[in-house]
Formats: C-alpha cells, structure tokens, sequence
DNA sequence: AATCAAACGGACCCCGGTCCGGATTTCTCA
DNA sequence: TGAGAAATCCGGACCGGGGTCCGTTTGATT
C-alpha cells in the first residue's frame, strides 16, 4: 500500500455507501484514520484499488489511469471502483489525500513558521512557498485529479485551504474583504497556473516563490522580507 | 446566424485542415473578418453548426451541447463538426468568440476609461470590471467551454488579455514581475472562480467588484479611487 | 471536363458512469 | 456457537458521449 488514504468526494453518486464526508469541519478534513469503518472486504478492495492505481500511475502517467485499468488491475470489478470513489476524480484525489492532510497538519499544529507560534504574515509566506512546492512535485497527479470548473473550490481540502488563509490576511489586515483576498491570493496557487508558468513558460519555481512572497506584502501592505 | 465567428484551437486535429491560428499575434486575436477562406460549403456547414449549437444552448443549456447533437441539428456530420472546431471545446470558444473579440477591441482601441487614453491605473481597473460583468453574463457558457487544465492559458484569448494587464502594469509598478502580477490578478477573475463566489458562496457582483478595485490598489500601492 | 485538394459522413473505438441481480459479511437472537 | 435475516458490497453488462478513421463526394482550378 503506497499512499495512506481517504476518500473524499461530496454527492455519492451511490445511494447509502461512499465514505462519509459531508460533515468535514471547514478546517478539519473528516474522519481521522485511514480506514473509516468499512466492510473488511470494502476495506481491503480500496487498498488494492489505490495501490493499483499509483501503480499505474508510475507506470503509465496519469493518463494512464483508466477506471477500467485500475479495476482490473486490483482484479475487481469496475462499479466496486466507482462506487468506493464516486469518480475518476475521487480516486484521484484519493491519491493526493496523504500529502493533503500532512500539509494541513503542518500549518495546523507543525513548528513554526509554517503552524502557529509565527506571526500571521511569516505563516502566510510559509503557507504559499510549501504549497507551491508541494504542488510542483505532484504537479502531473494534482492536475489529473482537476475536478470540472464547478466543483473547483467545494472539495474540502480545498476549503480548508481558504479557510486558513483567511484566518490568517484577519490578523494582518482586519479591514479588508478577507475572503475575496485569500481566493486572490489563492488563485496564484493553482496547480494549473503553476503548470502553465514552470512548464509551458519555463519559469523556475524559485521566481514564482519570489513572486509569491512579493504578491503577499503587496496585498497586506507589509515590507518584504529581510533576507 | 447568431454569432460572428472565428475558430480558434490550438493544435489541429485533422492533418490540414481546422482554421489557421498559430500565428496569432499576442495582442492580436487571429485573422480579422468572420470568415477566413473557406470553401463555400465549409463555411456554410460552419455557420449552420454555430447556430444550431447556440440554439441548443437557449434550449437545454450548456449541458445539452452535444456534438452530435449539433451536427444532427445542423443537418450535418459529427465529423464535421470535429473537423471545424476540433473538440468540444473549440466549439463553444467558438460560441463565445464574438464577445472575447469585442472586449479586445475595446480594451485596445476603444474609449475611455478601458482603451487608451486613460492613465493605466484606470484601465487596469475597468478591465477588472468589464471581465468581471461579461463573465458574469455568460457564465454557463464560459464554464462548459473551459478547456482542460493543461491547456487554459495557452487559448490566444487568455494570452491576449494576459498580455495586456501585464502592459498595464508595467507602466504603473514597472520594477514589478509583471508577468507573474498580471496572473495573479487574472486568477481571481477566473470564471471558475466568479461561479463560486457568485453562485455557490452568494456573494453579489458588486463584493466582487469592489474587491477588483481594492486588489488592483493593493497590488500596485495605489490609493482606492476617489468615489 | 479533368484533376486534385479539401470537405464530408457515419461507422467505430474508448472511457466514464450507471444499474441491479446475486454473493458476502455482519448482526441478532436463541 | 450457529443459523437466519438484514445490511452491505460486488461485478460486469449496459449506455451515452467524445473523438478518430477512411472511403466517398464536392467544389475550385485550369
């Protein structure tokens, strides 16, 4: 088993299964476990699912990763894959949940100056330098695991991103639309923008990082770091 | 015929055919008239499908384009339809062409406060809110015809406004790295992303309105406007 | 009218997503 | 502990839609 998993997707497409979700707090991401209470078989298809898939993946590429394909490879049959994952998304993001929740774990309750302990402005350049290192690593797999444009910005593990940054710009610039100013600044983050920027454009992440701390004191009129 | 057109993806299909656009000019959206030259029956067939699809649109919605559907309405091959627009995408960009081109051509050579003739600070902030209230108004269609990830900022219609905040901002905060700025800037009028705020989170046009202008104050260390 | 590049059309493939009859597991109660 | 019932899960046939292919047709050119 190669990844330590969660599902997480919104509307179960399947009437009374698919992990429960709906309850996740804005800044906590459901369940703690790995495994919620499933069926022993439910629970060891899912292992099997998720290790054939990142299977695949290493394999093939994300592209490479076709419902079929993965079922077949955990030797199950296909609706067992939907129904656990609701869709391709799901799984994908399935995939992605480890380092979701060791990200939001850091920034939660990690040392400083990532967790709390650091001032709010200091957090929120940690905040932007780790997620855009993060996302760059798994660059291919974050930009699989795109949901359509309209499920964008309900999932989740994208929430809690929001909701964290706007805690934060509260405590550095209490008189601004703090939550129009996190999605802004959040939008300078997104797996696709990186791509564009670091693949298509060939710009080395070290410039976006530099723009990422330079975006953060324009927009919360602070000074630029001193080092 | 509902929409002057003018097709516009990137990496033809079919060997020799699909409309010429490589050599796009950055500010410059592709040839000029409506039809490039075509043979006569192609252009018709052009013409047909468009209408059709934008009278399915009236009718079932975004979601109720499909491509056979639209040859089917336009009396017409579905490889046709392919063989025009490239995919789905291309189709519906194609849909939404006649607006994109308008907004250029005001932004470029239009009157004031968006063309030039205005102080940059000021363009930049109409720009803000003429993208902001023509998104708003073809919402649906702008998000079925968001294309996948990996090719959002490559359409000439991104690259063309891209280009042109970043010419603003160059003028305004000109020892910036405006090429990242200007994205930053772009994301949050992201379709997607007005959708969320606007639909899913029930923020009114004007929040968001106010937000462009304070962002653009933020990010270039301006004062707000005087009204 | 002959020629040929371009356009056409619809059969075809692949993949994501759904459905439901039947198999497993877990629970309950003796 | 064990049998029966209820809840849950499984699997693969099925569907619809995007995208491709290639033999055929059509329109421009000379």
């Amino acid at each position: 088993m190669l990844y330590a998993v969660f599902m997480s997707a919104s509307v179960p497409p399947f009437p009374a299964s698919q992990e429960p979700v709906g309850e996740a707090e804005l800044l906590q991401l459901g369940p703690a476990g790995d495994e919620p209470c499933l069926r022993a078989d439910a629970a060891r298809n899912r292992a099997a699912l998720l290790e054939a898939a990142s299977r695949l993946i290493a394999e093939h590429g994300a592209a490479g990763v076709t419902m079929e394909a993965v079922a077949a490879a955990a030797k199950v049959g296909k609706g067992t894959v939907f129904r656990r994952f609701g869709d391709r998304t799901g799984l994908l993001m399935a995939l992605l949940d480890h380092s979701a929740r060791k990200l939001q774990a850091d920034f939660l309750a990690g040392p400083p100056p990532l967790g709390p302990g650091a001032p709010p402005l200091e957090r929120l350049r940690a905040f932007g330098v780790a997620l855009l290192y993060r996302s760059a690593e798994q660059l291919d797999l974050q930009l699989a695991a795109q949901p359509e444009p309209t499920r964008r910005f309900v999932h989740p593990s994208a929430g809690a991103l929001t909701t964290h940054v706007m805690v934060l710009l509260r405590q550095i610039v209490p008189d601004a639309d703090c939550e129009l100013l996190a999605q802004a600044l959040l939008g300078y983050l997104d797996p696709a923008l990186i791509h564009h920027l670091t693949r298509q454009r060939g710009i080395p992440l070290e410039r976006l990082e530099r723009g990422w701390v330079d975006l953060v004191a324009r927009v919360t009129n602070t000074d630029q770091p001193t080092c």
